[in-house]
DNA sequence: ATCAGCGTTAGCCTAAAGGACAATGGCAGG
DNA sequence: CCTGCCATTGTCCTTTAGGCTAACGCTGAT
């Protein structure tokens, strides 16, 4: 069944198009095997079990259990396992959870054939491949202060459109506190107001739509 | 090449996965034949024109030219042409677009396998195919109010974090102007203040990031 | 044991936001 | 022609936001 010198795959996405199209593209390299593939986490972690893949390609965002939580589990287990996370791109914020998580590689879905197939085969051979602008903003905002649990807590309820007031309510404390998370928050987002702060936000991946 | 009876279909996505996938699942019905594909609007309106497809199944956003505006050109040079959106669900803003400029479906990019099929078969008969969701959601949003050109124009500015100050800066009328529209805004979206009517702009896919 | 970061509370002050209401000119549709 | 919608400019008033500064208890690292 697998012949050696093969690269045997795991592909978890919750999109079936998306699967097809990873599938249809590696299926045109007579070294890569697709083994497996599972449209959420938890199968994932199930799947990765049952087959021991080389590489597993792990979209980021998914239903049950994110891919960064999927990827910890699995790597809980098999800490030797190497994992390639894809994204749509929703900002670099999932980009240190998921390297933080012991991601091997990390690319957008708007991958080009080529790129993928050299990402796989890199991190086969136990190396990293992060695409040219990723690898770029990763070192910027990691000059950036991140924010803390907390002000991401607040940041959230301040996308929802709740005052201060509205948000010391809801997380009970008093609408000093909320004031004092939200002035952290626009410091270390480099912003003037909330407003801003929920694009600049939501740009960088740190909240999310819904 | 084309027996009698098949169905021919142009694929037009950005994103070579995406392309491949949608190819790679109609390639199973041996009544579906893809017989031309595109990655940008432009590269669409040319490939309708050399093949003319009986159904064209194209994203949504796409650089160079948007989907809408795709549509809209080849529907302006072949109006019986029967074109399918595709969309990853960004809101319902984009529908009443694509609808407006003449498409006959609407599909969310997380399409099942038959889903597809049966939508592209019942275009193909001439009819629309429109996924429960989004069907139920056109008629809720068209009871409620929507925003003019210049509401749109102020809002966009509203995402950037712009006081009403600047946007009035930058749109060349006074701060009164600037929050007239904002309150007409946030009634029409039945939100609280601005920080609220940019996620609620944004889940309708009345604004965009970037 | 000290120090840094976090979460919390608090004061004061200015600028901005938002609600309510009103009025003008323009322009398209009935 | 007139009515309605749009964009524009106002006023008055209350609430909120945001800048600045300062504190306190806690935890974890050095």
């Amino acid at each position: 069944m697998t012949k050696p010198g093969q690269i045997r795959l795991l592909v978890v996405d919750d999109h079936l198009v998306v699967r097809m199209g990873l599938v249809a593209l590696l299926k045109r390299r007579k070294d890569f095997e697709v083994v497996a593939e599972a449209e959420n986490g938890a199968q994932a972690v199930e799947r990765f079990r049952e087959h021991r893949p080389d590489v597993c390609l792990m979209d980021i965002r998914m239903p049950k259990l994110s891919g960064v939580q999927a990827l910890a589990a699995i790597r809980a287990e098999f800490p030797e396992a190497r994992v390639i996370m894809l994204t749509t791109y929703d900002g670099d914020s999932d980009i240190h959870g998921a390297l933080a998580a012991g991601a091997s590689g990390y690319l957008l879905k708007d991958v080009e054939g080529e790129e993928l197939v050299f990402a796989i085969r890199e991190v086969h051979r136990g190396g990293r491949y992060l695409p040219e602008g990723v690898a770029q903003r990763l070192t910027e905002h990691s000059k950036s202060p991140q924010l803390t649990p907390r002000e991401i807590e607040v940041l959230e309820l301040v996308a929802k459109g709740l005052s201060n007031k509205q948000i010391a309510s809801v997380l009970n404390f008093t609408d000093f506190t909320a004031k004092a998370h939200v002035r952290n928050i626009l410091e270390k987002l480099g912003v003037e107001d909330r407003t801003g702060a929920v694009t600049e936000a939501m740009q960088r991946g740190i909240v999310h739509l819904e």
